[in-house]
DNA sequence: ATACTTAATGCAACCAAGTTGCATTTACGG
DNA sequence: CCGTAAATGCAACTTGGTTGCATTAAGTAT
């Protein structure tokens, strides 16, 4: 019944967690050297994130992005708050530390946040 | 070459502006009464954005949602950066009036927002 | 080490949301 | 009232992701 630790796993997840940015499934495929299969892939992610050890984005190109959050991040894998940007030239989606301020009318009560932000990066802007 | 004023873009412009909730194809085809083709809605949607007469959300859902800001809503429809809250139990998705603060590390270009929080809206958190 | 149980994989088929091509209709300027 | 081309409708296509099901292989018990 536990989760059980494959090799196809540990790959994605070593991925996830050297990268910086939050990662597509095609951006994923794209680093793999062994090809693993779509589906696969999906599965696990979800995965991930079912398990709290991920958390998935859902970006303003309509894909979904998964990433690991650095542990200076304060956020749990569950409704984290943070911020998000999409670079549209390098195609790259981070997520941005810091808070994010707002206000909600009386009575909302927020599970989950989906904040991206979309323009060009800092090392896209200067060129 | 100019735009054409047609029976079709009247009646979801309309749909849209006394709508005071964003809405999703889906949403638009439930409120018709006469049945307008699938395509030709995503069309007129995507001409009003394109016009900058109404604004979409890629909401955490992964769906498109279109709405037309209050004229209290400070920010133009291109970029606009206030707030989105998508209810799951009632589906609506709604505009959030206001601003919202976050920093950016330097040299970030910030060409559009998404933002959009979800759970349950006042009405639906309170049964 | 061996056998057993069932989680994880792979492949095919499926699904939902949105877009594209193209022939037909229709708004609107002359 | 005509002519031009914008807008519509229908079919086909695309992209991103999920589901069903048989097969493989972790982890555990023997
Ligand atoms: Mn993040
Ligand atoms: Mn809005
Ligand atoms: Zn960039
Ligand atoms: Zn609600």
């Amino acid at each position: 019944m536990p989760r059980r630790q494959t090799k196809s796993q540990t790959i994605i997840l070593n991925l996830l967690q050297q990268e910086q940015a939050a990662l597509s499934h095609d951006g994923i495929t794209a680093k793999l050297e062994k090809e693993l299969d779509r589906v696969t892939i999906y599965r696990i992610l979800n995965r991930f994130v079912e398990d709290g050890l991920a958390h998935r984005i859902i970006a303003d190109d309509g894909r979904q992005y998964f990433a690991i959050c650095p542990k200076e991040c304060a956020h749990d894998h569950k409704a984290h708050g943070h911020l998000h940007f999409r670079c549209v030239s390098c195609d790259r989606v981070e997520c941005v530390p810091g808070e994010v301020g707002y206000n909600l009318p009386k009575g909302y009560r927020v599970d989950n946040h989906n904040i991206i932000l979309s323009g060009n990066c800092n090392a896209c802007s200067k060129k």
